[in-house]
Parts: structure tokens; sequence; C-alpha cells
DNA sequence: ATCTCGCGGGTCTGTAACCGACCCGACCAA
DNA sequence: TTGGTCGGGTCGGTTACAGACCCGCGAGAT
């Protein structure tokens, strides 16, 4: 069932922002008695000028007394901080999950959404969301963002959103077409990611694995050249991350290859490149599109994916150390952070 | 046990209004289906302005689509309301309540608090604080405003609070000393009242009830006849409605004097007017103080109080049909409402 | 064919809330 | 006495948002 609170985060975000906020000036306050603004500007790292608005609102409201020698809760604040106590502690481990990960992984950032996304389709959305979210935080005009296949970006690209229309941004597949299912393919990912937010789109109409005769051939044509030239040039790229099994069975890889890859130890794949447990690449995939320098140059590299089961596969990719923000749920997240 | 909504309500106030209104919409919607903004209007009660910011955001975060033809919810936005009815319900009812009330008693305005004030001192607390909350809204630069006595009222004075200090008014109690405990007099309320918003106060230092030549000659004294004077003028009058049996008590009328008024059917008590069922003044108590002219004069009549078992006098005070508002909690609203 | 009404949406403007930044006097301990 | 910390006053810039008004569009009535 889906948490209370993560259903008003969806109707009210600021709102529950305030009440995290509001909350851990309370929780801390009761934790550590009697204490100054500019300890606890220490303690939450807070601005002051913010933890003071809260304090003065939370005075009003009968929850703290402030005196010349501090800040301390009243019998009425700490009764409530016991009450809500249980449920917040359960909503804000989230958090705590994000910090951990992000200093585990050495990311920038990492995003978890309660829940497990192999559970209920509810959670792979709101992993969708939340990457969504991000991406429209941190595009600026002019960016080019180049996007991976799989039914995690699929759901991304159905619940992004922008207002209002990106018309300076290009969304770009990261390679060829791959697969049967169209509904998955980077290209149709980039396509829908673009027509949502209002932004520009160029697509590559190429096979994804190809001879080098024809690579070369291909990329005479200016209409490809043309679109390699922007992917390369991508200051954001958004990856889904998959097990290396299941990638290699969706591009026919012969059984003498995947036997060879196997044995190589790889576990998972992201953009085109197998990774072993120790997060090496093994193996890669020749592409047209983005390659493993552009991937390296990019400022903004966002890994997507979700599920318990693919635990394994996603601290591989992060490993590997080039992926800067991580969107996940709630299993994964458990589950990388137990090794 | 108190509920989650009430104990975020008291840290995000303006968060729990917004999820309120969003939350409206949405039902509205998944009610009437495909709809315009302007018959929303209508039927919400909202300005279209806001309907429209709040429609946008609804927008943005995919629970609505919005087109020509009108606003839609979405499947998500529909999976979304019907998970969050049940909790909404419970928590809405109470502005229903409120609605109901003031139709019924002809109400300017109700305000309902969630429990039982006899089972719990919190929600004794809750009625003060939103009579507080209340009169500091109500409250302009100069009125005076009249306390009485009593429990009730005195928890308000403990949870009210202002900010900046309402400097230009004035606390006054209604009438002089009653009963023994100094905390419940209006005196003490008045001046808690008074110290706690930054206001102005003034005591009436006599006893309440007193002999024909005694009032007369205290009301040569100035100290006296300027306290009342101002009393007599107040613009707000907040009291609480008490037992008669139990204020008879409190004001040790004579053992044949309580059964004469209870012959007459004397049921509640506000004021020092002490009313029958059909609310019909049966005795009074006559005061230096605030008397019914007094009363009917004010603009702002208040009436504050809570609890299953008052329910019956609060319905008889308020059919006699001074009161404008009244704050009480939801025993109390359900039993009046079932007559 | 035209009119009209309700639809979403664009835009300007005033306002209120708020945050950053800076300063102040009070208090306390070294 | 001095330095650090306490709460609090103040000012200016920013931002979010509500109010008010207008626009073009399309469906249905005339």
């Amino acid at each position: 069932m889906h948490n209370l609170w993560e259903m008003q985060r969806l109707l009210i975000p600021e709102g529950m922002a305030d009440l995290r906020k509001r909350y851990m000036i309370l929780h801390h306050l009761l934790v550590s008695g009697q204490t100054g603004r500019r300890s606890m500007v220490q303690a939450l790292g807070f601005s002051e000028r913010m933890l003071r608005t809260d304090i003065e609102f939370l005075k009003e409201h009968g929850l703290v007394h402030v005196e010349s020698s501090g800040v301390r809760i009243t019998d009425w604040g700490r009764e409530l901080v016991e009450k809500l106590e249980p449920s917040m502690n359960e909503w804000l481990g989230l958090d705590k999950l994000e910090l951990e990960l992000s200093n585990r992984f050495s990311l920038k950032k990492s995003i978890v959404v309660r829940g497990d996304s192999e559970q209920s389709d509810w959670v792979r959305r709101e992993i969708g969301r939340a990457a969504g979210e991000y991406l429209r935080a941190v595009i600026n005009p002019g960016d080019v963002i180049a996007v991976t296949g799989g039914s995690t970006l699929a759901e991304a690209a159905e619940q992004i959103a922008s207002q209002p229309a990106l018309k300076q941004n290009w969304f770009v597949p990261t390679r060829g077409g791959l697969g049967e299912d169209v509904s998955l393919q980077a290209n149709t990912i980039a396509s829908t990611m673009a027509k949502r937010t209002g932004a520009q789109h160029r697509l590559l109409h190429v096979p994804d694995h190809l001879s080098e005769e024809a690579h070369q051939s291909l990329m005479q044509e200016p209409s490809v050249y043309e679109v390699v030239q922007a992917i390369r040039s991508s200051r954001i790229v958004v990856h889904g991350i998959g097990d290396a099994v299941r990638m290699a069975e969706r591009r026919n890889m012969a059984g003498d290859q995947l036997e060879a890859l196997l044995n190589d130890g790889a576990l998972a794949e992201a953009l085109g490149y197998y990774f072993d447990r120790q997060g090496k690449v093994v193996h890669e995939t020749p592409t047209v599109g983005l390659s493993m320098p552009d991937w390296q140059k990019a400022e903004q590299v966002v890994a997507v994916a979700g599920g318990s089961s693919k635990a394994g596969a996603i601290a591989a990719v992060l490993r590997f150390g080039h992926s800067h923000v991580l969107v996940t749920d709630e299993a994964a997240a458990k589950l990388l952070l137990n090794l």
C-alpha cells in the first residue's frame, strides 16, 4: 500500500518539505534541550534566516519557548514530536538512504523513492517521475540530453513534464534501434520526452550494432553525422542499468559470445558497456552513438534503475564511477548499502 | 489517539489548506469528469486565478490532463484520489460539521476541532488554540475584548499569541470575582490574554453579585466606573458556556433559589444569564459588568465550549441567538446536530 | 453563415512572504 | 574587560501568487 506521506508529497511537495524542516527543528530541540540558533544552524545545515522564520512560526503556535538563553521545546511540542516520531522516522528514512548512497558510491546526488518497483507499478512510475523532476531542475537552456532505452526510462518519459516549454533543448537517443519493442527504444523515449517538455529532438535511424564498413559509410551520411555530433556533445546523459544477460539477449548476442561474456564476469550493462562485479568494463558493443569518451565528458550522468533484483547490476555500474546521480527505489537502495 | 492530520495541521497549516484545496479539485474532477474552469469556480467557491494556479500544479505533476475541451483527471490522479479518499473524508468531515452547525444555529461561523475534550486534555487545548487563532484574526486595532471565566477560556488564554503585539487593544473581564479558583476567573484570563498578546488590560476588582446599594456606591468609584464603561463598549465578547447547576454552585447560590432555578427549567448559563432548553432566559445574576444590552450590541460574540456533556447547554445558549461564533469539539458538534 | 458562450491560456501589476545580510544590545564566562 | 553566543530588529531584493482583464478558439444554437 502506498504511504499516506508519499501521496501527500505528490499534492503538496513544498508543504512536506516545510513539515520535514519544522519536525527536524523540534526533534533536535527535543534531543539537545536548550539550544541557540547558531548552533542549530551548524547541526541542521539550514540557513540562519530560514531557521529563524520557522522558529518564529513554532513560537507563535506554542510549540517552543524562546528566551534569552536559547530555544526550548514546550511540553506540548514534546508531546507532538513523540507522537509524530514513528511516522516521521519511516518517512525521513529515505533521506538517510539517499545520503548513505551518495557517500558510499561518491555520487553527487541520489534519489530514493519508497517501495520496490518489482512489487508495484506505482513505484516504477515514482522513479520515472523523480527522474523527470530532477532532469527538469538541472536542464539549462541549450543543453542536449541523451537518453537510453529501457522500461524504466520509458516510464520516466511518460512522467516528465515542463512548464514552460524547453524550446532551446534537444533530446537525442544514445544509440540506434535495438530489439523489437519500439516503445522501449531510445529513439522513442527521446521523442516522447521532447514532446512532453516542448523540446526538440533528433533521432538516430541506424541499427545499433553493425560492421565497421557499414559504420564508416553511414557516418558519411549528413543526417546521421549531425545527430551523432549532437549526441557526443550532450551535457546530460540519462541511462538505465540492465542485467548483462538480459541485455545480451535483447541484443541477440550469439551463444558463444554470451558465454565468453559470462566467463569474463559480466554482470551489468549500461550505455552499451558490460561491467563485472568490480565495475570493470569487460565488453562493449560498438556503436555510432554515445561512446566511452562522451560518457566521461558529460557533466550530468544520471543513472535510473530500481527493483531488488537489479541491485547487483546497479552497484557494478556505480563502481565504474562515471555516473553522478542515481535514481532508484527503496528496495534496491537497501540492498546496495548491504554490499 | 490524536490524528496524524491534526498534528500536521499544527506544523503546516498552510500546507494542509493547500492539500485540502487540491484534493477537492481532484475529487470534483473524479465525480464530474470533464469540467471547465469556470464551472468549477461555481462548484467549489474558489477564485478563478487560484483554481488556475492549482490546476497548473496538478497538470505539471501529471494528475490531470487539460485540453481545450476542459480539465480531465488522469488515471494516476484517479488512483490517488481513491486511495486518499477515506483519510480525507474523515478529515474534511469537520468542515461539514462546521457548515451544518452554522446553518442549524444561524451562526456566522463555527469551528470544530477533532475529538472530545472530556476524553483528552489535548482536545481542550485545541479548542483554546482554535479560539485564540480566530480571535487574533478578527481583532482590529482599538477593539476592546471582553472575556468570561471558566476552564475552557483559561485554556484559550494559554494558547493565544500574537505577533506583532496588539498594543492598541484592551482585554477586560465581563464581570468581577467569582468562586475561589483564581486561575479560572475572568480577571485572570483577561490579564493572561493581554500579556500573551502584548495588549493592555483592565481588571474589575469587585465581587460578582452584590446588593443594589453596594452596586450604586461602587459605580461612583472612578476606577470601577471606567472599567465598566470599557466593558460595555466591547466590540468582541468571548464567553464560555456552563451547566446551570454547576454554575449556580460556583456562585454559591442558596438551596431554595437553586430549586426555583431548576423549576424554571434552567439548563445552561452564559454571561451570567440562565437559559432553559428553548433558549429562553429564566434567571439572571445582576452584575456591574457586561449585561444583556451590551451583549446584544457586541459585533462579535464568540462562544467557546466543548465536551459531550455540554451539548445540551450549548444548544440552549445558541437558541437564544445572540452568539455569532461557536468554537467547540467534534463530540459536542455531533450531539448538537442530533437535536 | 454567424453569433455567442464557455473553454484554456497569456499577461500585467500589486502585494505579501520570505530570505540573505548586517547590525545591535544583553548576557556570561574566562 | 573581552570575546563568544544569545535573541532580535531591520532593510532590500526576490519570488510566488492572486486579481483583473483580455485573447483566440471551437461547438452548438440561431
